[in-house]
DNA sequence: GCGTTTCCATACACCCTTGCATGGAAACCT
DNA sequence: AGGTTTCCATGCAAGGGTGTATGGAAACGC
């Protein structure tokens, strides 16, 4: 949600120049609002046009068709998925300290966004792929943060791999609104990891 | 002759007529197929005929219309799962060592069924619900037998969640043919969180 | 001012998919 | 055998979604 909102609303500012119209980049966000609120098969040029307040004809200028535009939305997402990435863990601490600050980090975040995107990737084998890249680069990752904080190497992957599905699992399993990791569910599992 | 010609005649037309003349259960049972192996945006009436070599009339009278369709299959895997669930589990050890039977077990069945589920699941609330349902009851079971491992009852549900997030994860995120988890990876994070 | 560019509305034609209605062929009963 | 039930094919109507063509209104350049 917070994502979503800084994503928009980030952009709203910026566009504030031309005032009744829309810009491209209008059409993305709302398309990743209405992706991350009601799913892939809300995805529709008439729904989201209403949503703006403006005829299809609109979406048809700005876009060749659905299929790009549903292509710049999955860049869009990867883009801000792995600038996430670089930004927020290398403002965090280093050593073993920096899976504790990453793991209350990603498992706090609302991803609904993200559950949305892999819906879509279980019936659309282009989006598939482009989820499995970003999958390949967080695991990796991760699996740095795990040999950094201690891990040997061999078991890092694996181990990297593992807390990676579940960051993944709660974004399917849980509901929106629920939280339910504490910090010391999570300083637990951190301690286990490290081990 | 005219006898014994119509006697294998007519048994020959039996044997290819109840062939090629379709059930409840198989219409269902293919349903399952496409919606593993394409996703949930490929359960259209006219495909699914096409698939078993028969016309959308066939459909019409097994089934009032695609939602019941959809329902039953839901229903069905509903019940495959927590029939597997039981039987799986009660069927292994007991004790500390069940987590790690419990774990090679889940973390090596195929379950691009599942991902497709959760794939209708984000842009469906009706099967959001369903799929909630089953995943409390999965976490449920896995709390007891965290407990029974060993682990503190407090501490049990949210590694319960945990593991079962990954096992969620893991069918998000990883191809189909493709098996990671060893043997000893099992061990390995089976020890940890008997810990 | 006037033409040009930018952005959007409206209308239309075109699938795709669903659901129903009808008919027919085979099996089943008696 | 004749009638009924079971199962499926075919044709048709309707709705939803896409893409395009056309025209118009506002901003922009000169």
């Amino acid at each position: 949600m917070d994502f979503v909102n800084t994503l928009v609303y980030g952009r709203v500012m910026d566009e504030q120049a031309t005032r009744d119209r829309l810009t491209r980049t209008a059409w993305l966000d709302h398309g990743l609002r209405i992706l991350a609120r009601q799913g892939a098969a809300a995805l529709k040029v008439g729904d989201l046009a209403a949503g703006l307040n403006v005829s299809r004809g609109s979406f048809y200028w700005h876009f060749k068709d659905i299929g790009e535009f549903r292509l710049q939305l999955l860049e869009r997402w990867q883009e801000r998925t792995t600038d996430q990435v670089l930004e927020q863990t290398d403002a965090s601490t280093t050593g073993a300290a920096r899976l504790t600050h990453l793991m209350k980090l990603a498992f706090n975040e609302d991803r609904s966004l993200d559950r949305s995107i892999r819906g879509m990737a279980s019936s659309d084998k282009a989006v598939a792929k482009m989820v499995a890249s970003v999958d390949a680069r967080r695991i990796a990752y991760m699996a740095n943060v795990l040999t950094e904080a201690g891990v040997e190497s061999r078991r890092a992957l694996s181990r990297a791999e593992f807390l990676y599905w579940a960051y993944i699992g709660q974004s399917a399993v849980m509901h929106p609104q629920h939280d339910s990791m504490t910090e010391g569910d999570i300083d637990d599992l951190s301690a286990l990891f490290t081990r």
